[in-house]
RNA sequence: GGUUUGGUAGUUCAGUUGGUUAGAAUACGUGCCUGUCACGCACGGGGUCGCGGGUUCGAGUCCCGUCCAGACCGCCA
């Protein structure tokens, strides 16, 4: 046996037995005669202890330990004369009888400290030193706590969950596929499935009315901080469903994990805004006072369009564009003129790509704006009543495009919202964005691309546009798809979708397809919704973004134990990499040289 | 594919207008220290300044190329 106990376990009650301990090295100090060791493993830290009087060949043995050994102890628990309170074994520690290195180590390339002198690179070459550092060990626990809350709540509104394959075909519609190559079938390739999507509409045909899994997606996509190109959602769906009966279904899973996961286990005070029921709004809505799909809604600074109240009086930028809009920003009328200076860069930066700003301050003398030369006092007070704008607070003001300016509008407010510190990061904002358009139109290739996927359905009232030949009639369709935001993240979208095959049919022609096109790729879905396909929905969630916002985290990497950097490698495999040209001529694959 | 920031000790960084022997912190090693807990004190070892080329009397510093890493845009149905 190599332990008794872990090092995070033992306290005051278990005073004068004998234990024995096995855990890493995490920090020596050496006091003349005496050693103190801290032992690490998984649960916490114990302090051992080695005194003067210890026999000589235990002494001479802590000597030659370094950093991170892997070491076995065994001794008795006492009472400490000095106690730590900043952990939670501190009232004792364990004067050593015996002691055994089972492995010496290295020195590590970095400290294993919350707060490493490890770059990101290092550490993701020796990510299985990484992991032992508090930080990640905590955000692995909370994704392993949300994934058996995620479980337990579904299964227990009899949800079933179901494995789906990995190798499958690919279909060249959204993100690109990563592509296996088949050896028995040469020349040919599986897919890596960017989602289960087509798998559970089958397993609705098949009469499985609620499944979900927590399953591994591929896209083969650029990378970000929040995108990896093998992530984790859990993929939900239902059948009999309409729109409301699927986002109250995943209403309650979300309360779910903001009262066990959120206020459970990571403690954090409750909210009024978790239990009641979510906002829902519609997409035209959160474009028009967010500027974006995905609204942060923690705090308000809406977006209001003052083209009516803007155009006309001669200020020749605002007369000749499209739309003009600003928000208010409370308590900001202090804000120095160098402070706006800098704002007015902010905006022109081509990320945002603003050609300027207009401000009016509302100083106890009236409303100072940078355009008083073409905006009366009268005029300029029309603009604060319709923002709801008080003394003492900064209009903010951009034109142009409807919505260029809008997502303009919209990324300039999530800016004033961090420097106003209004994004908070114990608060949590959830809500529901419905009726996205169905269809988006490419100018370069010439066709609509779905915005969603093509299995989306059209809502039903639009359903006369959606079978019209005109461009301008399927460009207004909107789809019955929604999607799940919480701080403005994209946590999880789904909708209703296609369960006739004629309309499925009509969706590929829309997009594009040749009959025959649409048949080779998707087929099987058309053929097996004449066999009976019940009218369905679901919803798939972001799981390693979901526990990266409940985490508090910027990264979604840290919350994947062996994540890939940004250019899709996996430093500690060094992979990808090369195959050699046996393999490569097995799988029928021309190597680099011979192209 | 593009924009941008960076690459100097094991690690994280500083390094002035181009100018003496490239520094700090931390880690590591040695010694001292009997109650530390980020222990303390003293001493020490440790550098292909990413790589290649150029300008110059002289390059960590300037220029060109290249590789790597981070952030962002495109992309992500």
């Amino acid at each position: 046996m190599y332990r008794t106990h872990t090092c995070g376990e033992l306290r005051i009650t278990n005073q004068g037995t004998e234990v024995c301990l096995a855990g890493w090295v995490q920090r020596l100090r050496k006091l003349g005669g005496m050693t103190f060791i801290d032992l690490r493993d998984r649960y916490g830290i114990t302090q051992l202890t080695i005194e003067e009087q210890a026999p000589a060949d235990l002494r001479e043995l802590a000597d030659k330990l370094g950093r991170e050994f892997v070491v076995q102890a065994k001794g008795k628990v006492v009472e400490r004369s000095n106690k730590n309170p900043k952990i939670d074994t501190g009232e004792i520690e364990i004067a050593v009888l015996e002691l055994k290195v089972l492995n010496a180590a290295q020195t590590p390339p970095f400290t294993i400290e919350d707060n490493t002198d490890g770059g990101e690179e290092l550490r993701a070459t020796y990510r299985y030193i990484d992991l032992r550092r508090n930080p990640l060990k905590r955000a692995i626990m909370l994704r392993h706590t949300m994934a058996q809350e995620v479980r337990s709540y579904l299964s227990g509104q009899h949800f079933l969950e179901i494995e789906t394959p990995v190798l499958i075909k690919s279909t060249p519609e959204g993100a690109r596929d990563f592509v296996v190559p088949s050896r028995m079938n040469l020349g040919q390739f599986y897919a890596l499935p960017q989602s289960p999507q087509t798998f559970k509409q089958l397993l609705m045909v098949a009469g499985y009315d609620r499944y979900f899994q927590i399953v591994r997606c591929f896209r083969d996509e650029d990378l970000r901080a929040d995108r990896q190109p093998e992530f984790t959602q859990i993929d939900c769906e239902m059948a009999f469903v309409e729109r409301d009966d699927v986002l109250n279904a995943f209403e309650g899973l979300a309360k779910h994990l903001f009262k066990s996961v959120l206020c459970g286990y990571l403690r954090h005070s409750n909210h009024p805004r978790y239990n009641q029921p979510f906002p829902r709004i519609s997409y035209a809505d959160a474009m028009r006072y967010y500027g974006t799909d995905k609204p942060d809604i923690r705090f308000e600074m809406k977006i209001c369009d003052l083209t009516s109240l803007a155009k006309g009086h001669g200020f020749p930028v605002f007369d000749s564009a499209d739309y003009v809009g600003g928000i208010c920003v409370k308590g900001a009328a202090e804000y120095t003129r160098k402070q706006l200076d800098e704002l007015t860069e902010w905006v022109k930066r081509p990320q945002i790509g603003a050609k300027g700003l207009v401000y009016a301050r509302l100083t106890p003398d009236g409303i100072k704006s940078s355009v008083d030369k073409f905006y009366t006092q009268e005029v300029l007070q029309q603009w604060a009543v319709r923002m709801e704008a008080m003394e003492g607070d900064l209009i903010l003001i951009l034109c142009g495009a409807e919505k260029k300016t809008q997502e303009a509008l919209g990324d300039l407010r999530l800016e004033m919202g961090n420097r106003l510190g209004l994004r908070k990061k114990d608060d949590f904002a959830p809500l529901w964005v419905y009726d996205f358009p169905l269809l988006e139109w490419d100018d370069e290739t010439q066709r609509f691309y779905a915005m969603h996927h093509p299995f989306t359905s059209p809502k039903p009232q639009d359903m006369d546009k959606f079978l019209s030949p005109k461009k301008e009639d399927l460009e207004q369709v909107c789809a019955n798809a929604y999607d799940f935001v919480i701080n403005g993240v994209e946590i999880g979208g789904g909708s209703i979708r296609i369960h006739d095959s004629a309309i499925q049919k009509r969706m590929f022609e829309v997009l594009g397809f040749s009959e025959a096109e649409a048949d080779y790729r998707f087929g099987f879905i058309i053929n097996a919704f004449t066999y009976g396909a019940p009218p369905h929905g679901g919803i798939a969630f972001g799981f390693d973004r979901w526990c990266t916002v409940f985490g508090g985290s910027e990264s979604i990497r840290d919350y994947i134990a062996f994540p890939k950097n940004n250019s899709g490698r996996d430093m500690m495999l060094d992979a990808p990499s090369h195959i050699d040209a046996a393999q490569m001529k097995e799988l029928g694959l021309a190597s680099a040289s011979e192209r």
